[in-house]
DNA sequence: ATATTCAGTGCAATCGATTACATAAAATAA
DNA sequence: TTATTTTATGTAATCGATTGCACTGAATAT
């Protein structure tokens, strides 16, 4: 059956040329003779010839493979950044390796080994909620493999990261809600460690501020921002003596378990408690009333990172290389979870 | 920077044996002393020693390697198929590489030869829509190389398989409407050559015929299946003389636009119109009404997948390969959007 | 005491493609 | 005609890990 794979020296043998004649005629070397390499061409169709990117790979040192680490694949928002990652990839020759973490340090650490021993071009990575410590992405960097974080950014350690501007994000989003007359506005947060979230709160307060109104600790409520999540804090809300009236969620999942909740309650959308969230996923349009988010431009994302680390690849050879940060603008979208009509 | 990565020959070098050993004693051969393992051990780790899976894979003619092909990462579905993949080959030395065709034919085409290149052990694929020759697939085979189709079967060459009884979940799900008292039940479906679609549609005309209800061919409408079509579909109907008090969808997104329409032109959920889903993306349960819809097993897809290529890996040797089929039984899910008050 | 087994390593070929460095033949220059 | 350049191809080393075979010295058997 498995026939076995016919080599540059199968046809080399049968064209009686060598090997290395038949390499350079494949990649259209231009010392061959235009025959020679015609004839190549011929035989290898014929033979039904696959390169072995492999043996290139180890010869080269250069696997052409980028790996791809995300948090999980089934949020719109990382689908989304890798589609922009390969379009930019795609026909440059890269090839993607997807690896998801989890958002566990330790399925992070071993993605990061088995990317480092399959000798990658390259890694582009969003950390996962719990990494706290970036050693063994350092390591990565120690190894003079190019290293490019998207969406969660960090300070403890200068590497080329791609993300969007949190703080003007939420800043927009809780400017909207007080347009619309909300005055106690709560937030939903996450992990403190991870950046996006921190900025996010700090652009939550800094607009809360900019329009006197008093930041309230009590208002900002932390959790893993998950649908359940939403919904048990929702929970909690409706129990309070004052109800807020407007929620500003970190997460479009956490805003839609609480929108959920909420409606349950009979509280009206939005016009008792108006709703935001952030991401974008697909499911924001559709729901009812359709909630109002923040969009990340997750596609331009993974564009601008695949763009980034093809620039760093041009440029290598001759000049010194200085990590980059590139900050993409987020786009408010207003549906009608946050539009009021007394406003 | 880009220290020169350590090879199994620094090591040797460095404790004055051979390389060859250093091999051994890395993969734990039993010929090898404890007392050689305890100091190759502990001078890899001191020198940061990463295996060149490139190099083993070279030699051994295997790349440990895994390749994926979905139409897209940013459906539910797949994003949950993969994760399936993984969790089973999680820890036995395989990785992922996953491509997405956009269910396109030429992207297929090119991601399959990227990763005969690559030196895939396996593929998993899950053909494009618009795939109606299997030549390229059949390529993969004679070249000896494992392929396992997911999700859309076809009959045109026999290949291991595994998939959904799509039959048997479009039965279920007419047949709940039918239940609820629908009498004119609409089809969405898709390209007729994607077999989960055919199969849908004989389950929905098997369910009318064992119910006594006549097939119109009229109420069998046919689209890409997206969200858009969905709406233009519901439009249409929405002129229609007569309208239909039920829609069974082949997706949940031409299901979810068509609900959407339907809506807002003052049609209620489900009383006027029933509608049920196919495939339990997330935001079936987050839409209001929560959508009915037929789950697929997703992520047990994935694992019986990687779980028949595992199997295959172990027999190969020995036994003559037959390849299988595996169909799994899917899930009705209802929700409001199909449970009517009156039945 | 000699023969046999075995534990522990080393030697060298190999996987397939690439490439620096010859080399031979043909073309051009002097 | 001889020298020089150009064209087209061959030679052989290389990438790093693996592995069949060979080898040495020690242990065990006869």
């Amino acid at each position: 059956m498995a026939s076995k794979r016919t080599t540059i020296h199968d046809i080399a043998r049968e064209l009686d040329i060598t090997a290395s004649t038949v390499s350079r005629a494949l990649k259209d070397h231009p010392r061959i003779s235009e025959s020679t390499k015609k004839s190549v061409l011929a035989m290898a169709e014929e033979m039904n010839y696959q390169p072995n990117s492999i043996a290139a790979a180890l010869r080269r040192g250069t696997s052409n493979l980028i790996g791809v680490i995300i948090p999980t694949a089934d949020r719109n928002f990382f689908a989304s950044v890798i589609r922009g990652v390969e379009e930019v990839l795609n026909g440059t020759g890269y090839n993607v390796i997807i690896c998801q973490s989890n958002d566990s340090v330790e399925k992070e650490k071993s993605n990061i080994k088995a990317l480092l021993e399959a000798q990658v071009d390259g890694i582009f990575a969003s950390y996962a909620k719990e990494t706290t410590s970036f050693d063994h992405y350092k390591d990565v960097v120690e190894r003079g493999i190019p290293l490019i974080l998207f969406d969660r950014m960090q300070d403890s350690f200068d590497v080329d990261a791609v993300g969007v501007d949190d703080f003007a994000g939420a800043f927009k989003a809780t400017e909207h809600l007080i347009e619309q007359g909300c005055k106690k506005i709560v937030h939903f947060t996450g992990p403190d460690n991870v950046s996006i979230y921190r900025d996010r709160r700090r652009g939550y307060e800094e607009a809360l501020k900019r329009n006197q109104i008093q930041v309230d600790e009590k208002l900002v409520l932390t959790s893993d921002l998950k649908l359940e999540a939403g919904r048990s804090l929702a929970l909690d809300i409706t129990s309070w003596a004052e109800i807020p009236d407007a929620i500003f969620s970190a997460s479009d999942y956490a805003a839609m378990g609480a929108m959920e909740v909420l409606k349950n309650k009979g509280f009206s959308i939005p016009d008792d408690v108006a709703i935001i969230g952030f991401s974008n996923e697909s499911f924001t349009s559709l729901v009812d009333p359709a909630l109002s988010t923040v969009d990340q431009h997750s596609k331009k994302m993974g564009q601008f990172t695949a763009n980034m680390f093809l620039d760093r690849m041009k440029k290598e050879k001759d000049s010194i290389y200085t990590p980059s940060k590139t900050v993409l603008s987020p786009e408010l979208i207003i549906r009608k979870s946050s539009l009021r009509n007394n406003s």
